[in-house]
DNA sequence: GACCTCCGAGAACGGTCGTTCTCGGCTCTG
DNA sequence: CAGAGCCGAGAACGACCGTTCTCGGAGGTC
């Protein structure tokens, strides 16, 4: 086994670990039970946990970069509907079933508090949805303003969409942001 | 001192602590310590630490819809400004030295896979502060789905603040609420 | 003063945490 | 086969957790 492919059996295990229990609640021993990997291993690729939780963040964030990009691209060329494209990943993801909410989010709340790394790395992460976001508006001749206050709306859906396990909420902030666009291209 | 005041200075230094930190990241002993409440005292008042939690949460869910009850209020009975007053008191709120999101959100991130009972009482805060929306908006003779998408920016902007370090996402998001109101009227 | 009750400070307890170490068996090389 | 290196399983370690217990002093009553 590659120390590729074992680093990322570590990550996949922690990733699905963490966001279904929290950071604190799954030990080391219970992460090396889900990854099939021995602790010698796992601290010989990872210095401590903390590096494990920084490295399973910054993955997930380059797949929600990358899967953000992908379904923009997929919704063509009409201003519409790329910026409501977000919406529509959105919504797939809340039916998963294992959906409990933006793990950055979560991240933050748990540990944003005592871990200056975790904080940073979630600020980033946000930040870095914003500009796609204005990016993909300004593209469309649309104001930054109005992708701040859609981003707005998909952070709502998002911790809304966890608490009350309703994946409607993706289809209500679609709704709204359909009222936003249309006023501002209106203006 | 009375019993009822000791609760209290646990709840208080428990509140404080807690939002600060995180729950699992504040050990007894700090508590006991921050109260100045023997740890003997506490668990004569509470049975674990658990209950703690719990008591905080129900605590601020009472103290979140008193001030929300007073915003609203002092907003007068203009169907706007009673709308609008959600997001004033959140940039008021945002713009306080130790705001570090919201205690629910950050609790059902941390707590909520393993403990049901705290799921349970975010949940409900969550479904609580939907309904309030929705009558306002009834109120105002406007639809409970327009209510519904003014919570979702609230719950945005409080994570986006949270985490951005920006009391602006309540600006935005309750220049999004106004087009989003000044559309519904005009349907 | 003698006795009782109360309570805070802090030790004690059992458990779990993150991290490291030991041991015994496996595989490869010559 | 002999020897050496490697690695997984799990013990070991020190720290800290939530919770309970002990001890000794403070204060009230006769």
């Amino acid at each position: 086994m590659e120390k590729i492919d074992l680093r990322e059996k570590v990550l996949d295990a922690a990733e699905k670990l963490y966001y279904a229990k929290g950071f604190t609640a799954v030990g080391m021993d219970e992460l090396r039970a889900t990854a099939g990997v021995s602790l010698k291993r796992i601290y010989a690729l990872f210095p401590a946990k903390t590096d494990i939780i920084a490295a399973v963040l910054q993955r997930k964030h380059n797949e929600w970069e990358s899967s953000l990009h992908r379904a923009v691209l997929e919704a063509g060329t009409d201003a519409h509907a790329r910026l409501l494209a977000v919406y529509n990943l959105l919504e797939q993801w809340f039916c998963s079933e294992e959906f409990r909410g933006c793990a950055f989010i979560n991240a933050f709340g748990e540990l944003g508090g005592t871990n200056p790394e975790v904080a940073r790395i979630v600020k980033e992460h946000k930040a870095d949805f914003q500009m796609q976001m204005a990016k993909f508006a300004k593209e469309s001749g649309l104001s930054s303003e109005l992708a701040y206050q859609l981003s707005l709306l998909a952070e709502g859906a998002q911790t809304t969409a966890a608490i009350s396990a309703d994946p409607q909420a993706a289809i209500q902030a679609r709704a709204a942001a359909e009222v936003l666009i249309a006023a501002s291209l209106r203006s």
